[in-house]
DNA sequence: GTAAAAAGACTGTTTAAATGGACATTAGAG
DNA sequence: CTCTAATGTCCATTTAAACAGTCTTTTTAC
């Protein structure tokens, strides 16, 4: 038996969430599965685990499909994302380039 | 030369902003790579691609690495996501279960 | 200034995802 | 009511991701 590993409620919950949404926005538009997954250059047995909320499934095409059906992906105001990227770019830019972990006090009492 | 395959390019920005607050989160926490890998459960090359915006890796990865950065993933409101995934289903509920193609007119005037 | 660890980049092997196809059931257009 | 295509489910093969490890550079703590 392959080994499962284990996720998150909250990481589970966003992918079956992101399933949800595409299904309704591939059904809103009246489109097939396999429709759907022509235009996102996917196999419908793909869009079929996508749909259904599956981790295993690469982002891109979960974030493909999503564009296609219209969902919204970080948008909570109207800023499109490159300027959510370059704010958070700029965020970034003033953390330290590497974060180095703080020595432990060497005890050398002896 | 292994063959690329396009993306959208909204669905390339939302895969860079996901990587980049990852990254900030991360930062924020003063967690190094190592460190966050090891607590999602994946290599340092997986996060690096992840916080690099690759559209390659598992969304179960990106997601769960998402999560223990405290990346919000659909909240514009603060509803939990479990509401979330109750209020698009019953929307779903409302559509036919298969999308029909309506049939072409056929025109057989001979 | 020094030492060590973080990050960037790469590689060969292992593991698993994606695919195309098949088959059965049934929902929906007509 | 009939017919067809959509969906559910499964499988063997192909393709690619994940991994552990390595090496180099340079950043950061002290």
């Amino acid at each position: 038996m392959a080994k499962q590993r284990t996720y998150s409620q909250y990481a589970q919950e966003a992918a079956v969430l992101m399933g949800e949404q595409i299904k309704l926005g591939r059904k809103q538009r009246q489109w097939s599965e396999k429709n759907l997954a022509d235009r996102a250059g996917i196999s419908r047995t793909t869009l079929q685990k996508i749909e259904n909320g599956e981790m295993s499934c690469a982002i891109g095409s979960v974030f493909e499909v999503a564009t296609l059906v219209g969902v919204k992906l970080f948008e909570p105001d109207n800023l499109p994302l490159s300027k959510h990227i370059e704010h958070t770019r700029d965020k970034v830019a003033l953390l330290p380039q590497r974060i180095k972990a703080k020595k432990k006090a060497v005890r050398d009492d002896f």
